[in-house]
DNA sequence: CAGTTAAGATAGTAACCAATTACTAGCAGC
DNA sequence: GCTGCTAGTAATTGGTTACTATCTTAACTG
């Protein structure tokens, strides 16, 4: 029984490189990204330290993988919440929830992008993080611009400070949760939070 | 030339501790916490590595003075703030902008707190850091009690909440100029952001 | 089934880092 | 002027880390 897992001894490149990248989030979610090695990642996934090599250039390369793994998946996943909804602020809700409900399922996530946003010097994962944001907030601003037209957004409201409370609120309720170590208190959390944001928004008529 | 700083060559325990607690502080605002090494903490303050080891028994007690002198800090500079103002809402605003202060004045904190919480073994630093942001809770959710009671807050918002939405406000706030670079920008997006937190609380006469 | 090759194992290396140790300069008090 | 104390230096140690050179094997392919 040389190997326990019912995954073939050796993988074609493509898997293995997104193999590795599950495996970065996965270890994430249990401890600080700066001090994962080459080595956890590789004996995570039943590999060999210098056989991850074989796949990526240098580490830096992993997780600039891993950093597009996660803008691609958390930008699907909130465009998919939204869709569909015509009411912006039910769609901002319906994103907000759909953000909650990423992080609890990914822990590591979060923990990832402080850990990047932390790089002084400008890394290509940095980088990602920085264009995840961004493309974050433009269509958080999108919504608000939708619903000041719509008259069910106050128009005193500025758009850019609203976008920067709607990333913050999730990371604040992501650092409270960090900090208790339940992560599924933010769901408990959550609906009380936004409440009282939409409640700042809201036109009143 | 030997000494080019105007400080002695030689300086007590006490005071030495204290000068290495603000050589991280400064350090930490322009790199990566977690890649501060006793090295480079010793030649910012034109010391050998070695010496360090005399004030302090390991690199871990000095990021728990470090936390310590941020948590001492900061809470005293909020609670200034908030002296002398009767109104619970006009209290929390002047805390909101001093803590924002606060980090322009030291970028490097939210840096070390965000590099702090990532510890999943519990340091004595990560405690304190925790032990800063629950104290910092319940200054906020005090407030917010008065503020129900007086009429001011509306009694449909939840406290905790409301504390938890306060503190990512900052923590957002802080994220977005780190990912420009321009923490200079926290301060004129800071009154925006924090009108609409207080038309959520406020209560509608 | 033989040959090819992509993927992995093994065993390194150089760089770096926290912590330790042997030693020294300066100073105070008797 | 000797002693003891404090603060610092310089060199070193043990351990870790990213990365690499070389050998080996598993899996497809004609």
């Amino acid at each position: 029984m040389v190997n326990p897992l019912n995954t073939p001894s050796k993988l074609p490149a493509d898997e293995r490189r997104a193999v590795t990248v599950e495996a970065v989030i996965a270890l994430a979610g249990s401890q600080n990204p700066s001090d994962i090695t080459t080595a956890a990642i590789a004996s995570h996934m039943n590999l060999t330290q210098g056989a991850l090599f074989r796949h990526f250039p240098s580490k830096d390369a992993i997780w600039e993988s891993v950093m597009e793994w996660v803008a691609d998946h958390l930008l699907a996943q909130i465009d998919r919440a939204a869709t569909g909804i015509d009411s912006p602020l039910a769609a901002m809700q319906a994103m907000f929830m759909s953000h909650i409900d990423f992080v609890v399922e990914h822990p590591g996530v979060p923990r990832m992008m402080f850990g990047q946003l932390q790089n002084t010097e400008t890394t290509a994962a940095k980088k990602i993080a920085q264009t995840l944001i961004k493309r974050y907030a433009e269509r958080i601003g999108a919504r608000i611009e939708q619903g000041k037209a719509n008259g069910e957004i106050a128009p005193t409201v500025e758009t850019r400070a609203a976008a920067t409370l709607f990333i913050g609120t999730v990371q604040g309720l992501v650092m409270q949760s960090m900090l208790s170590g339940d992560l599924a208190r933010m769901r408990t959390d959550a609906p009380g939070v936004f409440a009282i944001y939409q409640r700042g928004m809201r036109h009143n008529q």
